[in-house]
DNA sequence: GGGTTACGTTGGTCGCCCCCACGACTGCCT
DNA sequence: AGGCAGTCGTGGGGGCGACCAACGTAACCC
């Protein structure tokens, strides 16, 4: 009955409450939990978060896509090679720029994408469960102002 | 003068304000500071958790060092290659149960690691700056909180 | 028209996390 | 004493997310 993981012991205490660490292990926790609900639909997170960039914005270019995304070029080639192979997205040479693609949701990838939704949401819940709703606008608060300053002023 | 990253543009609203998400994109953000700090001395995360938890709780084994660092067995092998390799580390076979090696961080192996929590502190710095202290603390408070219920009670 | 910029694509790197299998060895239990 | 369970070090593999370099094509702008 003791399976679990190999044990946590005890954590060198520099590290323990030091910010960064804390961010990659409630990174790691929060991965993991995407990853699980993502598993039973076979995708992962570029997948998602093209869609739901798909959805939104309606029918973009490639490289509009990886943008918005905040997903490399290269990679956005390879996670839509994906959805299109699924049926879940379409490619069209765009006929204004030839060097683009134009990148169409279809309505399977619309069905897919709304189960997806309510798999995030599940998780995002899961996630947060120790927190109460107050806390966590605060920290959702928080982590955004961490961002917000993002770029140096230099 | 604008050549910055590839330009954020504007994130799926579903995704903006997903705690999920901005856990990675400020993990994302952490991870890139600490790989900064680390670059100049050519060292990665493991690197530095690992001679931190050798200076906190004395030599140990590897599989020891594995569990206090949340480190897979397999991981602290090859990373305390690369430290044996520079010297900041020693592998000694424990004559006490030889299936294992005690590690031991070397005075030089001390000296980098001060050197390292230099660079580790300041990172922290950058990474918190846009905040008050009074939000750091809040910051870390929720975060923990996060990651305590994290084992399931059942 | 010629230089610069943008696009899609290929093909890598790296960090971190994780699993499996093996041989060597210990420890415990009977 | 003998045997089985479990540990340890090691090597192999894989996966995901982020990133970079380079190319050929096409558009842009002066």
């Amino acid at each position: 009955m003791k399976r679990e993981h190999p044990a946590a012991e005890a954590m060198p205490a520099r590290v323990a409450e030091m910010p960064t660490w804390l961010i990659s292990r409630v990174y790691a926790h929060a991965r993991r939990l995407l990853a699980e609900g993502f598993a039973s639909v076979g995708v992962r997170g570029y997948h998602y978060r093209l869609l739901a960039a798909l959805e939104e914005f309606g029918p973009a270019s490639q490289a509009v896509l990886g943008r918005r995304t905040s997903i490399d070029r290269s990679d956005v080639v390879a996670a839509l090679n994906d959805l299109a192979a699924r049926g879940l997205i379409q490619r069209a040479p765009d006929p204004d720029d030839r060097r683009r693609n134009v990148i169409t949701i279809t309505p399977d990838g619309t069905e897919q994408l709304q189960a997806l939704d309510e798999v995030v949401a599940g998780v995002q819940e899961r996630l947060l469960a120790p927190l109460p709703p107050a806390d966590r606008t605060q920290l959702i608060g928080l982590l955004t102002r961490l961002l917000e300053d993002d770029s140096e002023p230099a």
